[in-house]
RNA sequence: GGCCCGGUAGUUCAGCUGGUUAGAACGCUAGCCUGUCACGCUAGAGGUCGACGGUUCGAGCCCGUUCCGGGUCGCCA
């Protein structure tokens, strides 16, 4: 091994360019491949710019030559010489028109052959390239994404700073709040018994900052929530967290916008139309079945309960009479694609997320067949497929039921599934606004509502009058921001009127005892002052995963963990001694099986 | 916690109806090679078929359990 004194390096790698030819270079970089001819020796040279050759011939002193000889994938090498211009271009790489003439060469490590070949567009499986996480992040797509990362958070904190936000560094180790997702918790070591959490997000420091007087807060938050895992979901994640104090909706979505608009024109330089389109959620639900609605394909959803009221067919007219509703969405000229067989696998999955079941009609060129065109007059089934707007070669499929949200929840799926298994084209970034969100949602095992959103959520103005009488009338001033069918954003303006946040804690069955105790130290700060505000939340994982396209959030994020919740290189979580376990004041209870 | 998919050289995969010594490509090692760039050619090494148990004369293949990885539902106010 070698060190590289007296070397400094005057290019990346990759940089290097036809009007670079007679410079004398110095670099550093990994081996990606030695290509050995004999008399003719060349190294693939590479950092995270890119690759350069490294040529050795029979102007190469000897001794050099004999070290490329013995030079394996992986060597991290320092290498000078003189830049010149190859005698056979290779026009597949930016820098192949040059190469560097070895003079000097270093072996600063040696490598171990790799478990896996560093290269674009890796086939070996996640969990090898997770073990091995700083290998597989030598690899240009990784690379590449992390590099886009850093470049949207930079743009992130310019527009931010930009618009008169201040960054405040808000705690790691907070106070529990067992409401919503399940905590990490820290025990304390001087405490004994008693334990922090990490933040699920920095809600309640961003609403005291306002209260101090900030004004306009951001950060780029990293947020810790114990739940399992997704493809677009890691237990611990960064948002870019914003409040700002004097607003309404209009001031918050303005900025919000604004945001989206600025990073996707200096990464990408697409030019995002302003202002978004906005959508109620309740008109969310009715036409997409979905409160994050992919509004790139049509294949809406369609109510047909008047039609099939008292059809005849028990399953639809006891959904409608028992308060519900019977709603269908249509697979344009999809019979040759969809046959009996997959709508038995559609139902399956409608079935798995709660559906009674599936009714539904191919029309073929040999007619009309349905699972319950029985029950139907000819002239009921014709009233229904003109309403939906069915026509030959079409395929309907129908949810009944007394709860309407279900209905168009399981459409909704449907409408997804649907659009995957027909190769329906989604392209582009499809950005709206969610507005107007329920305040409270009934939850039908504890028999009781809950809030839909953080209990700090303000109810929109004209909807106050209903907290206590009709809570399914008050709507919030809550809303997403949406990108291509997923949640992007969230966010809202927050109750700052005591009376009124005590009427909300009543409301969702908190006694003023339990909520003091809960939360008395932000009712408390907003007694001495507290601005109107609001604010949202962007994950900023999922908006790098959207921008580049990337089909998992761990492509995106340097270290990620796995869906059982450990990381594969450092195999997190362990186990630790009860010397440890004893400062804290903990024993463990044996493990029930 | 439920459901679905996967696990065979270092890697990616093939392996027929259960039947001889489990194959290929890439990678690796060695030799040859003066313009390669996914260099080429020749030779070679490399396997507890995830693990355990069962069925069978015989299991990579069938059955059960389990471990690991992925997707999804629940969950994520």
């Amino acid at each position: 091994m070698e060190t590289i004194k007296g070397m400094k390096r005057t290019r990346y790698c990759g940089e290097f360019r036809r009007e670079h030819a007679g410079e004398t270079a110095t670099v550093f970089g990994w081996v990606q491949r030695q290509r050995d001819l004999g008399q003719l020796i060349f190294i693939d040279l590479r950092d995270r710019t890119g690759i350069v050759q490294l040529a050795f011939d029979d102007n190469t002193a000897r001794d050099i030559f004999d070290k490329a000889f013995t030079i394996r994938g992986e060597y991290v090498l320092a290498a000078t010489g003189t830049v010149r211009v190859r005698s056979s271009i290779n026009n597949e790489i930016p820098t192949g028109e040059v190469e560097i003439a070895v003079t000097e060469l270093r072996v600063l490590n040696k490598a171990e052959t790799p478990p896996f070949e560093i290269v674009e567009n890796s086939n070996t499986a996640e969990a090898m390239r997770l073990k091995y996480r700083y290998l597989d992040l030598r690899r240009p797509d990784l690379q590449r994404n992390l590099l886009l990362r850093h470049k949207i958070a930079k743009a992130t904190r310019d527009y931010f700073d930009s618009q008169g936000f201040v960054e405040l560094e808000t705690p790691i180790l907070v106070r529990s709040t067992p409401e919503g997702a399940r905590d990490f918790l820290v025990p304390s070591r001087v405490h004994k018994g008693e334990f922090y959490a990490l933040p699920q997000s920095p809600q309640l420091y961003k609403q005291l900052s306002m209260v101090a007087g900030f004004d306009r807060y951001f950060q780029l938050a990293r947020c810790f929530r114990d739940e399992d895992l997704r493809a677009d979901r890691q237990p611990e994640f960064t948002q870019i967290d914003l409040e700002m104090s004097f607003v309404d909706v209009e001031d918050v979505l303005e900025i919000g916008e604004g945001f989206v608009k600025h990073v996707f024109k200096e990464i990408l330089n697409v030019d995002v139309p302003l202002p978004l389109p906005r959508m109620t959620y309740t008109e969310a639900m009715e036409r997409f079945g979905s409160d994050k609605p992919d509004t790139r394909f049509g294949m809406e959803l369609c109510d047909v309960s008047d039609i099939v009221k008292e059809c005849g067919f028990g399953v639809f007219t006891s959904a409608v009479e028992g308060g519900g509703s019977v709603r269908g969405i249509v697979a344009k000229d999809a019979v040759k694609n969809i046959s009996r067989k997959d709508i038995d696998k559609l139902t399956e999955h409608a079935k798995g997320i709660g559906a009674k079941g599936l009714a539904w009609v191919r029309w073929t060129e040999d007619g009309i067949s349905s699972s319950f065109g029985k029950f139907l007059t000819e002239e009921t089934m014709q009233a229904l497929l003109a309403k939906l707007g069915a026509e030959q070669g079409d395929v309907v499929l129908l949810v009944a039921d007394t709860v309407s949200k279900l209905v168009l929840t399981v459409l909704g799926a449907l409408r997804l599934e649907l659009a995957d298994k027909l190769n329906v084209k989604r392209e582009g970034f499809d950005l709206l606004w969610i507005i107007n969100f329920p305040f409270f949602e009934w939850d039908a095992e504890q028999n009781t509502w809950v809030a839909m959103h953080h209990p700090f959520t303000s109810p929109l103005d004209e909807c106050i009058p209903y907290l206590d009488s009709d809570p399914a009338r008050v709507f919030a001033k809550a809303y997403d921001l949406v990108l291509n069918g997923i949640e992007m954003a969230s966010g809202s303006i927050r109750i700052t009127d005591p009376e009124l946040q005590k009427q909300m804690f009543r409301a969702l069955g908190l006694s003023d005892e339990v909520s003091y105790a809960k939360f008395g130290y932000l009712t408390d700060a907003f007694k001495y002052g507290a601005p109107p505000h609001g604010g949202m939340a962007l994950g900023l994982d999922r908006l790098v995963m959207q921008m580049l396209g990337a089909p998992t959030l761990r492509d995106v994020v340097a270290y990620p963990k796995v869906q059982n919740m450990t990381e594969l290189m450092t195999q997190c979580p362990s186990s630790v001694d009860d010397a440890q376990l004893g400062e804290l004041g903990l024993s463990l209870l044996p493990i029930e099986e």
